[in-house]
DNA sequence: GGTGATTGTCAGTGCTGCTGACGATCAGCG
DNA sequence: CGCTGATCGTCAGCAGCACTGACAATCACC
């Protein structure tokens, strides 16, 4: 390996910030930041992220059940029942009985709430923009499929 | 911008998908597969991520106080009450009083304790590689890069 | 020697995500 | 038709994590 020599208690030396390399670290507080970059983005909206992430799905699948959406965005569906409420209580989204199947609730947009996802959407898109922007034009989107490929790995299907 | 026909409820076509384009949903479970992988890697060392991350930077600063390693791994001082009463608890760490300064303590391995720790870094660098397993190998190391850089842009040093 | 800052600690709080339970409903089968 | 098992939404409770605010002890400095 690459310790050999050094075996000795003490400061495993000349390792600068050793902790930079660590992925948990690094993924930690990659997140921190860009959760702050997405709150400060959607406050004007009185969205967050996690809500946002909702209605992105909500928005590709059109009107749906809640535990649809749930396992799409990869919550529990205890999870998403208080994200509704709140999606809910702010007129964002609507849930309204399913006839062909009345264990279901449907899911869908109000039209004041699809214009304001629109418009939050937007300002989402620019916090990200802002957090990869150290990046490469091009280093982005490759960032963007290494996520995927990482997380790809960890799925059954 | 992209749908000006329809602006109808429903969904705006043609996006399988949508959510796996978004930073907040990629982050988040790529987290999450890392998470697993290590607690699983780490579960014979009865070590969690987050303890290692601690014994990592008391590795590469040799004895320090909590509140030194606190700011160094970026966590609260009170959190790091926390992480190091569970590390002692296991005989991991000891806390020894700093003559110098009364205020504070000194952190440090046990003799058992480092040997544990070099032991579970080991297993926790398998995990990550079983995480970026997917990328080209030197894919990787432009994925640590590129996540350093990115949290850079949010520190004002 | 008095003032203000620092260190470790603890109680309390908020957020997130889970488990376990419940009623309502559906599907399948006899 | 009546049972049985599964599914959906909901709620209560709990665990992990991180923070705020307070406190005593200690230090640095003037």
């Amino acid at each position: 390996m690459s310790s050999d020599v050094v075996s000795k208690v003490g400061p495993t030396p000349e390792q600068p910030r050793a902790e930079l390399n660590r992925l948990g670290y690094l993924l930690k507080h990659a997140q921190q930041r860009l959760t702050e970059l997405t709150s400060v983005a959607l406050e004007p909206y009185g969205l967050n992220g996690r809500e946002l992430g909702v209605l992105v799905v909500l928005d590709a699948m059109g009107p749906t059940s809640q535990q649809d959406a749930a396992r799409r965005l990869g919550v529990d569906r205890t999870t998403m029942v208080a994200l509704i409420d709140a999606l809910e209580a702010k007129s964002v989204v609507v849930r309204r009985p399913f006839e062909e199947d009345r264990r279901r609730n449907v899911v869908e947009f109000t039209e004041r709430g699809h214009e304001l996802f629109k418009q939050a959407l937007q300002a989402s898109d620019a916090a990200e923009r802002q957090f990869v922007s150290p990046l490469e034009e091009t280093a982005a989107d490759l960032f963007r499929a290494q996520l995927r490929a990482v997380i790809a790995a960890g799925e059954p299907s």
